[in-house]
RNA sequence: GGAGAGGUUCCCGAGUGGCUAAAGGGGACGGGCUGUAAACCCGUUGGCGCAGCCUACGGAGGUUCGAAUCCUCCCCUCUCCA
């Protein structure tokens, strides 16, 4: 094992705040793996690479040796996080709940050693739990505590209602750490508030206080909000390659430090000297980008397809080149009369409807082979065309 | 249970009888500049073979030559009191 300083410099490396990392040097010291802990919802499977700030983290703690729990919380689910607005969440089903279990492992197993990965259900041992034990659970933590959290102390102050149940939400969370003997839980920033009653929880049990380190959560591609399936910033990991690679180049070049330092695997001392050198000028910045487009793509879909969609990219962005890959449709007029552009628009996916189209005409966005047109009353014989709107979206007409 | 506020185009939000396909902002899209960056500038932002027509301001009716705007009922959201 690396020495404590070392291994808290990779640790503390994004993180947005370790409590404490005196205390967490001291366990490090002690030479013996962690038991760390991270916890997920059953629902949305469907990770994009914001989520996996926190698997990166992950990984990095199995690196060094230390024992990864990937918690699912499943019996918490049903519950709903407070914090999740009031949307009443409906109960997940066993079958829902397994399902999700198997797209979860699928996904991870990019990022983290599936062999090495524990994978926890906390159903497992809380329904098991008797009115007693939630009674003595509950008899850990006070209503003022509780109300410290920043949304229970808004809702309570504007009268708003918090059901008793929620704060059940916390309690078992922490209860799990609990049952886990946690050393360390990992936890977006928003989860500040539970992993710090899992401290509480587990002093109330004769257990020593997990340590805790909050990763941020990642701005997406908009480079402002958090990333969001809802908000569209985001990149899935399953998209495909070229999609990936693209939405990685399109970031603004602040942002690409920050995901190099959230996501990348190049050690610190690489990450200090890129920095340096995109600042002094020695690095072009796009580079940089391409080279972090490249590990991304490559740890989802392997170096050959990163490396075909970065070549992908370079024709059809730097060379302005048709691309490789093009959707064609088929279509021509009846008895081979003329095409309406604004219709072979809308027919072609490029345009969503026919008004939209002719805009796009008119505002010089629309190619029929590299030549732009200005006519929306355009129409075109029945022949073979590529046709493109902007930059990126491409479709090649062919005559039935 | 009682009192009040409100539901407008993708979102926020103006609009209180005709000049309103509906201000302004955000977002999105297209163009320019570039590195598909960012910032910035310009433009567009209901549908339709489009100098015209059709559909739209929570839903259903009604008043009027004419309604997002006035009336009636209904649905939904929020705030305050209990």
């Amino acid at each position: 094992m690396l020495d404590a300083r070392r291994q808290l410099e990779i640790i503390e490396r994004g993180a947005a705040e370790v409590i404490t990392p005196e205390e967490l040097s001291k366990k490090l010291e002690r030479g013996k793996p962690l038991r760390v802990k991270a916890g997920f919802d059953p629902t949305a499977p469907d990770i994009h690479i914001g989520h996996t700030v926190l698997l990166e983290k992950m990984r990095q703690l199995q690196e060094l040796g230390h024992e990864v729990i990937f918690l699912i919380g499943d019996f918490t689910g049903m519950i709903g996080d407070p914090s999740g607005k009031s949307e009443t969440r409906r109960p997940l089903t066993r079958e829902d709940v397994a399902q999700n279990a198997a797209t979860y492992r699928r996904q991870i197993s990019k990022v983290l050693d599936p062999h090495k990965t524990r994978v926890e259900f906390n159903s497992s041992w809380t329904a098991e739990m008797k009115a007693e034990d939630f009674v003595r659970l509950a008899s850990c933590y006070t209503v003022a505590r509780m109300l410290e959290r920043e949304d229970f102390r808004q809702r309570f102050s504007h009268q708003n209602p918090i059901g008793i149940h929620e704060f059940l939400y916390p309690l078992i969370q922490g209860h799990d750490s609990v049952r886990l003997k946690a050393d360390l839980e990992l936890g977006g920033t928003d989860q500040k508030f539970n992993l710090i009653v899992g401290r509480e929880l587990q002093k109330s049990y004769g257990q020593e206080p997990q340590s805790i380190v909050l990763m941020p959560l990642l701005e997406g591609t908009d480079a402002v909000k958090k990333m969001s399936k809802s908000l569209g910033n985001y990149i899935g990991i399953t998209e495909p390659a070229p999609e990936m690679f693209g939405k990685l180049m399109s970031i603004t070049d602040g942002l690409m430090l920050r995901y190099y330092e959230l996501l990348s695997h190049i050690p610190n001392e690489e990450l200090q000297k890129l920095k340096e050198g995109i600042k002094g000028g020695t690095i072009h910045p796009m580079e940089a980008k391409k080279a972090l487009a490249l590990e991304i793509t490559g740890r989802y879909h392997g170096q050959q397809a990163a490396e075909l969609a970065k070549q992908e990219f370079e024709r059809v962005f730097s060379k302005k080149e048709i691309p490789v890959e093009i959707t064609v449709v088929k279509m021509g007029g009846k008895d081979g009369r003329p095409l309406w552009l604004p219709a072979v628009l809308k027919i072609s996916g490029l345009a969503p409807s026919t008004g939209e189209a002719r805009r796009l005409i008119a505002q010089g966005g629309v190619k029929i082979d590299g030549e732009r047109v200005s006519d929306p009353e355009k129409e075109l014989p029945a022949g073979t065309y590529i046709i493109s709107v902007g930059k990126r979206r491409f479709v090649k007409i062919e005559p039935l």
